[in-house]
DNA sequence: GCTATATATCGATCGACGTCAATACGTCCC
DNA sequence: GGGACGTATTGACGTCGATCGATATATAGC
């Protein structure tokens, strides 16, 4: 963060980078969080993986872990956008949201340029 | 896990997934864990941001963290391929691996499909 | 060799997080 | 209302990880 002289015979000092704003940044890191967990990760390709949307049972039965780390990672899914939920009556289903994965995309758009161009088609 | 019936009038039974294998569903949430720490995503966006290699002491420099913190942060980024280093004396030089990043954009792709069909042109 | 500098490793600390059992909340049905 | 069932929340526990100061390692120059 300090402006000190480059130490002799080092290097030149590099492309000063736009910071990324305070929001944008924690909101990244959020999504990333959410999906780096193996459990959790998971679940969010079961999910993502389907046209309908998928009863919490379902996921509950599944996966090696309680009704309530299940309950929980969905929770953390829901809350960082990835995932939608709706109920009927008891029942809760849940979707993937393509905006969640969106905004990942164009954080990692915007890491390194795309290794050739890409057009939309169609 | 276990195969039980439905519960009555709750849902389908969702499209089974195959399962990832487990050294690549340790990858892929390796490669998001270290993207999910605010200060290590700012310094390799500050990394991924260069044309040449970036000096560790300037990264070091930028940051409000200690030498070792910085140090421990570059080991993790490099643990999990997203940058490389080269070494000219005592100074460290870091450069992003462009295959890191293909691999996490292959990951999302396989999460949902993209929204447009693309296509590479040039 | 000795010193100075750049980077990496070690050990400790402290907060964050995944997990569970227990419990609460809501809805359905009798 | 009361019981049954699906889901969410709470509280506690153990582990992991970000951070630091201290130290180690390595290279350059004298």
């Amino acid at each position: 963060m300090s402006v000190k002289p480059r130490p002799p015979g080092c290097c030149e000092p590099p492309r000063s980078l736009p910071a990324l704003p305070a929001a944008d940044l924690a909101r990244t890191v959020a999504t990333f969080k959410a999906l780096a967990d193996p459990t959790r990760l998971e679940v969010f390709r079961l999910i993502a993986a389907q046209d309908a949307p998928v009863c919490a049972c379902d996921i509950v039965d599944r996966f090696d872990v309680s009704q309530p780390t299940v309950s929980h990672h969905l929770k953390v899914l829901r809350e960082t956008g990835l995932i939608t939920v709706s109920r009927r009556g008891v029942w809760a289903y849940y979707s993937a949201d393509p905006r969640g994965l969106a905004l990942l995309r164009g954080t990692l758009d915007g890491l390194l340029p795309v290794p050739l161009p890409l057009v939309a088609v169609g």
